[in-house]
RNA sequence: GCGGCAGUAGCUCAGUGGUAGAGCUUCAGUUUCCCAAACUGAAGGUCGUGGGUUCGAUUCCCAUUUGCCGCUCCA
């Protein structure tokens, strides 16, 4: 149950199979871990986009959106610390074929040589390793390995392979002619340029930008939706983990002072967002970070049981005045707010300071992932007359891709033209598909794979009345309706 | 990145040192008045890719790529 191998597999095909997902440029034998969103995925994944578009923007009165670039200025990324703190030099040990990244296999060394008395040699270990990390020299590092004949903890062996540096940001050339400069070792051109790693910095260096032109007053918040890179060492388990995803992330600016307090109320919000769709509670669960990242003072996740497990789906980080403070160094621009409210401890305002940030960050992909994986059902319907089964996607109807399947009964004595009136009438209002071949069941069968909430079905009868009859996919029950009620019947269900 | 396993039609899979087959799917019809119907016909594969051995390779060998499982890694 926590971890269902089968079921997971089963997700991944019939996504393939109904154009929900598909694996990226996949006649040249596709690329590792990147993935394109078909016919049935892009529609889903919008629908997931717009409803916490909607819920985190208009239905807050503080919170803006905007759309940053994702080329950012390279100075961004040293003072976002991304730079300095994951671009890791990774050694291997040949025989234990046990990865270690260079910073923790030689702190490791300096800690053993502390504890059996050899403080001196220690501190100049990592002296010298602080100095060879900051020159990129993996050459010096590997030397300092070997001089001071440091094994792998698994084999025992000093036998390394050389030293390869693992970027966890993928890197361009800014402009359209290259650089007849020699790229410094483990570094880039004089025109590298970084595709963003999170979409957050787009927000922290707009922070004034928005302020000052929206108006905003503390506390408010700024949202975003939008593309991220991240090179992974492995990457697998399909849209989980991916190489290009999509961020959906609040940035909210407080008084110094307050996180406490507005960690907890985000904390608590956005898991009723996830809870307002209709997915149980216990699918959910609150993960606390003991390890807190360097720019955060409390941090957890909001994990979902997927099929391979509970797993991270949002991050709600409380991260101090980390951002906008290295920000203010580096750029030398004051990234100061001044708060006319009265301080009641003082009587005076506020007066000036560097807000601290509240974040909430959800991976969109994990989220269409989590939605699938709920939806997904494999449901038995055998009678002792005939086996049988259907797959259904068991969507909210707001997320569903399609709203309203309109099917003639058959195709003659005048039924597909009033299915066609019918849809002409509604697919203004919401997403609908006409399809008029097959058998009614094949046809209720095929919705119910691309988890389209209702059919409305044509026959005889309406040609009496007008009405018709509208299964429910859940259920499969039916009714009997005017076809005029059929608007308001979806947009209630979808609203 | 390491080790193991795998790659034949859109999907699930047979098969053979002599250039491939089934079911489902898809498409065109006939029939069909509510939950994967039947019938007729059609389409679809340089057997993952590149080399090698061979008179001849989808089959044997090597490399490569992709996927799965385990390990490793994952602010």
């Amino acid at each position: 149950m926590a971890n269902d191998t089968n079921k997971f597999q089963a997700i991944i095909s019939h996504c393939k199979e109904y154009g929900f997902i598909f694996p990226s440029s996949e006649i040249y034998d596709g690329l590792q871990a990147v993935y394109d969103y078909g016919q049935m995925g892009s529609e889903l994944k919008k629908n997931i986009k717009d409803y916490w578009w909607k819920s985190m923007t208009q239905l807050q009165d503080n919170i803006v959106g905007i759309d940053a670039a994702i080329f950012m200025h390279p100075t961004t990324w040293k003072a976002s610390g991304h730079v300095d703190n994951f671009n890791d030099p990774m050694i291997d040990n040949k025989d234990s074929k046990k990865r270690y990244r260079v910073d923790h296999l030689i702190e490791a060394f300096a800690e053993e040589q502390k504890t059996t008395g050899n403080e001196q040699l220690a501190n100049d270990v990592l002296a010298q390793m602080d100095a060879l990390l900051a020159k990129d020299d993996f050459a010096g590092l590997k030397k300092l390995i070997e001089d001071n004949k440091m094994k792998c903890a698994i084999s025992g062996t000093g036998n390394w392979t050389d030293i390869r540096q693992f970027n966890l940001m993928f890197s361009t050339e800014f402009g359209s002619m290259e650089t007849a400069e020699i790229p410094p070792a483990g570094g880039g051109g004089a025109n590298k340029v970084y595709l963003r790693p999170e979409t957050a910095q787009g927000i922290f260096v707009n922070f004034l930008n928005v302020q000052k032109t929206g108006r905003m007053k503390i506390p408010f918040g700024i949202a975003q939706i939008g593309k991220a890179f991240r090179n992974e060492i492995v990457a697998r388990q399909f849209i989980f983990r991916m190489r290009e995803f999509e961020q959906m992330e609040m940035q909210f600016f407080i008084r110094p002072g307050t996180q406490k307090e507005w960690y907890e109320k985000w904390k608590a919000t956005r898991l009723e967002w996830h809870q307002s769709l209709g997915i149980p509670a216990e699918k959910y669960r609150y993960h606390d970070h003991v390890k807190l990242a360097h720019y955060a003072d409390a941090a957890c996740d909001i994990e979902f049981e997927f099929p391979i497990g509970f797993k991270e789906l949002e991050g709600i980080h409380s991260r101090t005045d980390f951002d906008l403070k290295q920000h203010q160094e580096y750029s030398k621009k004051k990234q100061q707010y001044f708060d006319n409210d009265i301080d009641p401890a003082t009587g005076k305002p506020y007066g000036n300071y560097i807000p601290y940030v509240i974040e909430t960050s959800i991976g969109l992909d994990r989220m269409f992932l989590a939605v699938v994986s709920h939806a997904y059902e494999e449901q038995d319907l055998s009678t002792p007359e005939k086996p049988d089964s259907r797959v259904v996607l068991k969507f909210p109807a707001k997320l569903a891709p399609i709203k309203l399947a309109v099917l003639p009964l058959t195709k003659k004595d005048g039924l597909p033209e009033i299915a066609e009136q019918i849809m002409t009438d509604l697919k203004p209002h919401f997403r609908c598909f006409y399809e008029e071949k097959d058998s009614i069941g094949k046809r209720y069968r095929r919705m119910d794979a691309l988890g389209t909430p209702f059919c409305v079905t044509v026959d005889h009868q309406t040609k009496e009345d007008n009405t018709v009859t509208i299964r429910h996919r859940d259920s499969m029950e039916q009714e009997r309706v005017p076809i005029g009620k059929l608007k308001e019947i979806v947009l209630s269900a979808i609203g």
